[in-house]
DNA sequence: ACCTTCGCCCGTCAGCGGAT
DNA sequence: ATCCGCTGACGGGCGAAGGT
């Protein structure tokens, strides 16, 4: 999968890291143990939830960004033209 | 003061795809 | 085949804004 690829997406240095040291300091018996075992991964999949929802925020912005870029390029591009058009009408008229 | 609606955030589940 | 991370979807909580 991996989608939000291209388009800037920073990684996260910054974020806490939580909760869990990854599984060094557990036992075999506590390893073995679907109680704990759903625990960690309740965690750790609520780690990513939280990493998935800021790369996607920061791709939405992006874009949004790109967007009014590419509005004011295509207004210039605009301006461009009729000034053009303005210009053969002189000529031919 | 009290609903009601809306938007946002969060935690969880389900499913997919890559790695081993 | 199994494990693991990522992400869409869902449901619930919460505060703000607006209507009564």
């Amino acid at each position: 999968m991996q989608t939000y690829q291209n388009l800037t997406m920073p990684t996260s240095d910054s974020l806490p890291q939580t909760v869990l040291t990854p599984l060094g300091g557990l036992s075999q018996s506590q390893v073995d143990d679907p109680t704990l075992k759903r625990t960690i991964r309740l965690a750790k999949n609520r780690e990513a939830a939280q990493e998935c929802r800021r790369k996607k925020k920061e791709y939405i912005k992006c874009l949004e960004s790109r967007v009014a870029v590419l509005e004011n390029q295509n207004l210039a591009l605009i301006k461009e033209l009729r000034s053009f058009k303005d210009l053969h009408c002189v000529k031919t008229g």
